[in-house]
DNA sequence: TCGCCAAAGATTGTCGACAAAATTTGTTAG
DNA sequence: CTAACAAATTTTGTCGACAATCTTTGGCGA
């Protein structure tokens, strides 16, 4: 008998050059390495992977279909920008999904799933601490997947894996000023409640945590897309 | 100024050949006319669509991403076979994503987006007093599908979309046995409740629905997939 | 007669080359 | 100095051919 291969993708390590190259930009999204608006050329990628091209492009169809990435005719391929409207549309769907999955989760949640998802919140309060951004946006996202695994339910799961990821991209173009955000511990309440099975309370703090989310955008000044050469070779200087 | 060009894609007169594949075999999938299992060879899809090859691929690697066919390495592509597992999943997430659309639905909804549901649920009346199944499938999806636009929130009808042709699949794996399914017209209460905008009974009404689609799946006898030589050449005899 | 192995055929996956389109660069006129 | 036009370059899209893999067919021996 085969191994079973894991049908998600895993960051990194990947099996096929086309994944190692979803997996890359997923996790550059999710880190905020790579803003709203970048052209990723399919030149630029495959001397990057050292694959060919058409690996590229299956890649970036994949991530089209996520509504990660956009593809313009004859013009390439660009990380997502979302709009306004769209972004309403992906918290209200987010809310949605995470009130079921909260409800499945309290149903099914084992001691050893509420000691790991106590863990991904000390590891990103540590993040947090040592101002590491990165880390701090890809555990918060774990937390919430989390969430989604011990649900069980894979169809639901997948639609918040998109879910997150578009949230991410929506922070990163409208959020994250003003230090509000993430800036306090609204993940540990959320695990008290999952571990008291206190189903009333944590739909509460999950919606209010996404509330809280929405609440901190700032549609006015869409900051943290692509750079113009200009911003980046003039660098404004800090306070 | 060009026209605008509808970001959906709509059955037959498609821009590309790859949009004609896909809307072809996603209408063939609605309709009951493929069954669970069928392959569906690249050659003889470019032979029918008189279209080279890699538009083919594009098709399929779209259609897999919406779970409507999956695509075993080396195999060749076969239209989708959703397990008993799945099947609750896709069921359970139905319920939370039309529950949602429901509740936005009765706040949005217009006199004229009332009439069209109306019109949907006549015209699927007629369709069933004529014995004709594929386009009873396509109006009943059409019917759940016009909910999510009156809603409009396109993430979540996105999502739908995807869920009800999964359900489609179920339907015809599972289901659709012993008059069972959609037998009555379960559609206008539906209707009605929303044209009163009574929030508790829409939602309650739509729970039932599902929970009768699904209530009438049998996963011990998964008849109706793709059908073997033997099948196809020794038809039993009618009852 | 049944099961196993090998060859032939068909199907999928990959690659490089070319065509089409868009972007950039350079030039010239106003 | 600016704007507009044209050439050159870069980038995306398409196609056909070949390699790798799987499936079917035919043959052999137990």
């Amino acid at each position: 008998m085969s191994e079973n291969i894991p049908a998600d993708q895993s960051i990194d390590a990947a099996r096929v050059p086309e994944d190692a190259i979803t997996a890359s930009i997923l996790a550059a999204v999710a880190e905020h390495r790579l803003p709203a608006g970048t052209k990723l050329g399919e030149q630029a990628l495959s001397d990057l992977f050292a694959c060919h091209r058409s690996n590229v492009r299956r890649a970036l169809t994949s991530l089209a279909a996520q509504h990660v990435i956009e593809l313009q005719p004859n013009r390439g391929a660009f990380v997502a920008t979302p709009s306004p409207e769209e972004s309403r549309e992906v918290f209200e769907a987010r809310r949605t999904i995470e009130r079921t999955l909260a409800r499945l989760a309290i149903k099914r949640a084992r001691p050893e799933d509420i000691a790991e998802m106590r863990r991904l919140t000390v590891q990103e309060a540590e993040a947090r601490a040592r101002s590491d951004k990165p880390a701090e946006l890809r555990l918060s996202r774990a937390f919430h997947m989390q969430l989604s695994v011990i649900a069980g339910n894979s169809v639901l799961r997948q639609f918040l894996t998109e879910l997150t990821l578009r949230t991410t991209l929506i922070l990163g173009l409208y959020g994250d000023r003003g230090s509000s955000s993430c800036a306090k511990d609204e993940h540990g309440p959320i695990v008290d409640a999952l571990e008291a099975r206190d189903e009333a309370r944590l739909v509460a703090l999950i919606d209010e945590h996404l509330a809280h989310l929405e609440a901190g955008l700032d549609f006015d000044c869409p900051a943290n897309r692509a750079m113009t050469l200009a911003e980046q070779l003039i660098p404004q200087r800090p306070l």
